[in-house]
DNA sequence: TATTCTTTTTGCCAAATGGCAAGTGCCTTG
DNA sequence: CAAGGCACTTGCCATTTGGCAAAAAGAATA
């Protein structure tokens, strides 16, 4: 998959599959903050030196209600959701996070960020993430790093409003429609109960209204 | 109303009442500014400089869908709304912004910003607006102006998602009590019809639900 | 105060969605 | 291959919400 064979590592090789691996993710962020102003060579290299990798499982928690975070993450594969319990116990789905997506707790750096909410993976989910303290030291360094970022929250933001304030003008099938236009990759990999919280709707309308369309 | 009658004003005085409004408008801002950082006399004086009061009528347009915006806007008195159209052509609102609120456009100041929706008075408004060039200056100028700008994004941010997508979950009533719970000071400000498209209902439910509840 | 215009409430009925529980299909595990 | 566990579907019926149009209530204006 990753290197697609055009190559033969060798184990403690310095381009052994995993230290590829990890450069690839990297590079993927790399390649995503460039999209939103430029960076020298220095910078790049100072970037890729404090980030690290992880793997979540399905299921794992990368952020839970009442606990503080501690790093800013970037996902390159995978789907994670973001959710919370209503005043039922009914757990409900905020949204969902897909491939390229940074996930600033809080968007403040120097300010310990408590979620009101949790964050998990939907599928094995691979990351690049920083320790606030690192992420804070790209900011100081780097000159123009927070006129990235702010673009970044500023195109996020108004993805994530548009797109639940057009679902509430929508009765139940016009929701799912727009679900899968607007989510084409993710249909086939989130759980149906997912999305009908996420629709405001019951996992069996869901169910029944998706057979009507096809 | 504004200055409660203490003092009497003569007309060219330079506490002439309509300065005095001007100055009672940007005070309120800068209140507003304070509680995100701190700025030294010489800061304020600057940001005062380029602030200019505007008051919008009843349903006047601040923002029109397709136009751009060439503004930053602080509201200090009234209420806006966000709305657009849908694909049926019926206009939904998007929300609603009240007393005490930036209206950044776009969030980023070098971008030209063209939005996709309009935005109007609901009530009589009274702003501090500042053009994108002075604005830029501001920012250019004041050290930390920035950060203070990122956190007041970030919490109109974290605001409106939370607002958003804890509607989705609940039934009409559950909607329109959440509502006058997060909104009091709107309920009785704001037409039916414009809460109804805002929680996704009916004017004619929503009249139902009211009666119900008291 | 009468007139007109706008906003809100209602009645009636149809359509959409929910609640619950059982059924089906698929995947995993032993 | 059998047994159990999930995820999804379905049936049946109750409840909620919508659509439409008329009535009522408030506001604005002359």
């Amino acid at each position: 998959m990753r290197g697609d064979g055009k190559k033969a590592f060798l184990p403690n090789d310095k381009f052994h599959p995993s230290r590829y691996l990890y450069l690839y993710q990297m590079e993927t962020f790399i390649e995503y903050i460039l999209q939103f102003g430029n960076l020298n060579k220095q910078q790049i290299e100072l970037i890729k030196s404090k980030g690290r990798e992880i793997e979540l499982q399905k299921d794992e928690l990368y952020w839970e209600a009442g606990k503080t975070v501690r790093q800013i993450g970037f996902l390159t594969e995978g789907v994670l959701r973001v959710y919370y319990y209503n005043n039922k116990g009914e757990e409900i789905t905020r949204y969902f996070i897909d491939e390229n997506h940074l996930i600033l707790s809080g968007n403040t750096i120097d300010e310990i960020y408590t979620p009101a909410e949790y964050l998990s993976a939907i599928t094995i989910c691979k990351m690049v993430v920083f320790s606030k303290q690192d992420w804070k030291e790209i900011l100081d360094t780097i000159v123009g790093w927070d006129t990235i970022l702010q673009k970044i929250i500023a195109k996020h933001h108004s993805e994530k409003i548009s797109r639940r304030s057009e679902l509430i003008a929508q009765d139940a099938t016009e929701r799912y429609l727009d679900f899968i236009q607007k989510f084409p990759t993710l249909v086939n990999r989130v759980p149906l109960s997912y999305i009908a919280s996420y629709l405001g709707i019951t996992q069996s309308s869901l169910s029944r209204i998706r057979k009507t369309i096809r």
